[in-house]
DNA sequence: TGGGTTTATATGTTATACGCTTTTTGTAAC
DNA sequence: GTTACAAAAAGCGTATAACATATAAACCCA
């Protein structure tokens, strides 16, 4: 178990974050930092430090001296968001299957089961959170680190249109199977093949959130 | 003209963003947080809050209670970074250039125009930002936040590597001639064209890295 | 109802202080 | 001259209070 200290102003960067994705943090409007600094019982610092990294990450904006809003969420985000996954995972999915050590295998089976568990219980945030790291898991043994980084906000800005739009990943029973079998797939070392599951995964996921889109123009 | 009112934060992240690209910063060596805010004249929460975006940038590590470092150059994040840019820019050229508007054509052409200037004074960090810009005034018609905000940053990465290993982009000859192709190309609509002379102008680059990482091994 | 002025709020920043780690220094033992 | 450990120093991360400046709200008056 890696001993990692973390300092408050990460703490909160992970829970605001979070905030955002499920949406209790509402768009367009500035947050209060001495509000939420407040009712977090820190001081505006780390808070401020955190915003600051929230907005780097792509899901905050800010405005000298009006301050930090949560960017609105648009179709053409998502199209851009799932055309570089698509671009930049499936490849990633496939290499790392071949350098995936035994630890990794576990790592990811233990990822799949916690998303599993978690998606019995219905936690809508919880089922995200642990989709993400499952995801991740697969091309952790890649150990690419700028690419990583890449592919962890590209899916934790994806999140914030799959928590709005749609049912949870492991809920769904498609999803689930997909899941299932990708894991298989990498874990035998089948790279090419849990590549195109992949992509296709992620292909799907992009369709139900187009079929979602349109009928919010429609509704 | 967009009048942008830069924060002191954001002033000074440009700033030490600069200093870590030419290399002016030790790496692995903490940043005295006191000193530089002393040394720029600021307190250390706005120096602090552009630490925190250097860090999500990806160019600074930071460890709890021990402070931000400026992480090491490796040739394999070297490679990585390439392997993205040449898996996301060429593409982003070619859709950028059937959107551009004679405005963009207009920017892209002053950023050459100032790239080549600064070339013929041969200031090293100079040339370096303004190859930059330059082949971000290649996408940014394109007009999809994230993906110009990946690009970004990857050219800023790879600028590090560039600056201290090759001569300045627009000192070579063989870069000026692409560029100036490249341009023409652009500008005229060629989309396909101009993405693949993109392709190889940045492998090039790549190639050329790799000479003197195979060098810096020998010697 | 609208426009302009005043008032109130919030942001971004400074200065100072302090607990807690980490690093360095000092000292003793081997 | 190392090694081991204790003590001291330095530096990080956070808190608090304060304030200039910019934005937003309230107000007033026509």
């Amino acid at each position: 178990m890696a001993l990692v200290v973390q300092t408050l102003s990460e703490q909160i960067f992970t829970l605001v974050r979070d905030r955002i994705i499920s949406g209790s943090l509402p768009v367009e409007v500035a947050i209060r930092q001495d509000a939420l600094a407040a009712e977090l019982g820190v001081s505006k610092i780390p808070l401020r430090e955190a915003l600051v990294r929230l907005e780097q990450e792509g899901l905050l904006t800010s405005q000298a001296n009006r301050g930090f809003f949560v960017r609105p969420m648009t179709a053409s985000e998502a199209e851009e968001v799932y055309a570089l996954r698509l671009k930049i995972e499936p490849e990633a999915v496939a290499r790392a299957a071949a350098l995936a050590t035994p630890a990794d295998h576990k790592a990811a089976r233990d990822a799949l089961d916690a998303l599993d568990r978690a998606a019995a219980e219905d936690n809508k945030s919880e089922v995200g959170k642990l989709n993400r790291a499952f995801h991740l898991s697969l091309v952790r043994p890649l150990g690419r680190q700028v690419t990583l980084q890449i592919i962890e906000r590209l899916n934790i800005i994806a999140e914030r249109y799959v928590s709005k739009h749609l049912e949870p990943a492991g809920r769904d029973d498609r999803a689930h199977k997909e899941h299932s079998t990708l894991l298989d797939l990498w874990m035998r070392g089948k790279g090419e093949e849990a590549s195109e599951l992949m992509h296709a995964h992620i292909a799907e996921t992009l369709y139900d959130l187009r079929k979602e889109f349109e009928n919010d123009k429609r509704g």
